[in-house]
DNA sequence: CTGAAAGCGCTAACAC
DNA sequence: GTGTTAGCGCTTTCAG
């Protein structure tokens, strides 16, 4: 037969603690939760005792008596990954720098969002919900707001909660700069549907970008591809507005913004059936800066991700420990990673300014 | 002032549903649990107030009296993403199914595993732990088994746990096959680091392929690239490998079974400065269909990413329901999906079979 | 079938 | 400073 003490390291209560340190429960939980009246010896002894004994507090007995979870969660679309990956990358190491728990919930599909709303919502099991990216129905709002828990919003806004996100209009105008810069004209624009915000915004950069290069605006050089899925933020739609554009013949503009880096796959990809070569024939700059658009040298607008991911949960905390903070929107700018679609590389002008922006 | 409900709307305990209901907590309880002592009627009475209530059971603190936690915590390397998103949906998926969370890590660096496995083992707080991918270091494994936490490994294999993975020979096998059966000679490969498991078996399965195809195999035809990073399963290694063999000449061979669809990035990439197509002058066939290869038309093996998250989390039900069970190890068999990277969709033979099989 | 009561392991208020 | 004790909200015997 095996020692007890083989079978207590697994239940050893803060009351074996106290008992071979001499002391009481209470001493014990005011060590370990760094309480400053403990006498410093005192302290030590209970500090080396827990060791030797290799205690481990039991998580939801603590969490029960504090009335507090250390957790949160995060509510995000997994279908659009690498972009959320990223960011979910930022959210996790920082949460766990605090030595909060992350719990997850994928969704698939705008209607589980309810469900695992209701879930996080549980009494007591969250201190603060993480809501990436998607349009919250109308329903998960009010409860939101009635149960009065924490919410950020990542990479999408509502005036009800916090919210981290990107400066689209700054993005597209930044883009649609450099591709006016690099002086091939006229430059176009392929965008994915307007219901979504970043589309919208998108596009008013890109107008704001002519605007200012006193171009003047035409709507047949804005184009969007009408496959409707993630609001045309998918590839079949960039090949499919690209392919409008060919229609266009000689006409076509030489150089395209694309709303965001998986069109300008579809884009290139239908660019290359008619034979023509980016950036020999034309030129391109995407959006977002996913893993793809390293692969294919496409000149993009970074968002900083991993950033936003940290942020997010800085500004969780900050609302947890005080709930009447006002309503904060952040906005990242996203910077310009210039790489050949664009062209730049083959020139001599700009290319300088433009490698500089690079790191 | 509010009524008092609207507070109480928040920290409605059994109690009270116990007293409105006119019953003992010990009812409440047990109906809330579905134990079947309980009279139909009662059943019903109990039900209907702790709906109307809104009554929400306190998480934490069914945790602690239950003495478990229903949740699972995933340890994850989230470096290599496309490929585990894939498999975490799944998971999640099958997680949220059976009522249970999912607590995410996401280790950078191998030595983050420990402090992570660490915090996991912290009494109480998991029920289990899905590990993935990732060479467990031996400190770990030893805590791992005193503890006695049910451990489940997704895409890498130890005998000291259940794991889920694939079959990297078959999976080579059938690659090489394929490309064999096209026609095009000699086959090559472009391999990862011969320390990771992977890489070994999948070059197995290369030479087995060979082998029952009478072709005698040349070390020559296998190369490997220098980056060592992720075991050289990356895209610069794959660029470096496949310069090499150019510089092969006309020896080279003319269809290259590539160990990782990233490899064969940079293979692609290699032989596109060097002026040569796919697949018209070379075939090419990867491992592993990360999104990526759909919009490269890589022809490659996939793995059943999202069966393989489901079926650890099933596995981890089995054993913790279960902890005597035998380890067992559980191995799927990637399927080819044949895009136009190894050319089949150009020849008239081979083809129909090789489609057939797509979808 | 059901109520009462004894925990689950920890924190925090209260005395000393 | 430190020990004692009363919860935190739920589950689970144990009687009846």
């Amino acid at each position: 037969m095996l020692p007890k003490k083989e079978i207590a390291t697994h239940k050893l209560t803060i009351y074996d603690v106290a008992k071979e340190a001499n002391v009481g429960v209470g001493t014990v939980s005011r060590v370990l939760n760094n309480h400053p009246s403990v006498a410093p010896e005192t302290r030590k002894r209970v500090k080396d005792v827990a060791e030797r004994l290799n205690y481990q507090p039991h998580t939801y007995a603590q969490r029960l008596a504090k009335r507090q979870s250390e957790t949160l969660s995060a509510i995000i679309p997994f279908f659009t990954n690498y972009f959320f990956i990223e960011i979910l990358q930022g959210v996790q190491d920082r949460i766990s720098q605090l030595g909060y728990d992350l719990v997850l919930y994928g969704v698939n599909n705008i209607d589980q969002v309810e469900g695992y709303v209701s879930r996080a919502l549980q009494r007591g099991r969250v201190d603060g919900i993480l809501l990436f990216s998607m349009k919250i129905p109308e329903k998960v709002i009010v409860r939101l707001q009635e149960t009065n828990v924490p919410v950020v919003l990542v990479d999408t806004v509502s005036p009800h909660f916090d919210s981290i996100s990107v400066a689209n209009v700054d993005g597209a105008y930044a883009a649609t700069t450099h591709l006016i810069e690099l002086g091939r004209r006229p430059v176009g624009m392929v965008n994915a549907q307007l219901v979504s915000a970043p589309a919208i915004e998108r596009l008013q950069g890109y107008k704001h970008a002519l605007e200012i290069h006193g171009i003047s605006f035409s709507e047949d050089l804005v184009k969007t591809g009408c496959t409707m899925k993630q609001d045309g933020f998918n590839r079949e739609a960039g090949y499919e507005a690209m392919s409008d554009f060919i229609k266009m013949g000689p006409e076509m503009p030489k150089a395209f913004f694309v709303s965001s880096d998986i069109q300008a796959m579809g884009a290139i990809a239908a660019l290359s059936e008619n034979e023509m070569r980016v950036p020999d024939d034309i030129s391109i700059v995407g959006f977002d800066d996913i893993e793809l658009a390293r692969h294919l040298k496409l000149t993009t607008m970074r968002q900083p991700m991993y950033q936003m991911g940290i942020l997010a949960v800085d500004r969780m905390v900050a609302r947890m420990s005080n709930p009447d903070l006002e309503i904060l929107h952040t906005t990242f700018s996203p910077t310009l990673i210039v790489r050949e679609s664009c062209g730049a590389l083959r020139n001599s002008d700009g290319l300088v300014t433009a490698k500089s922006k690079l790191r």
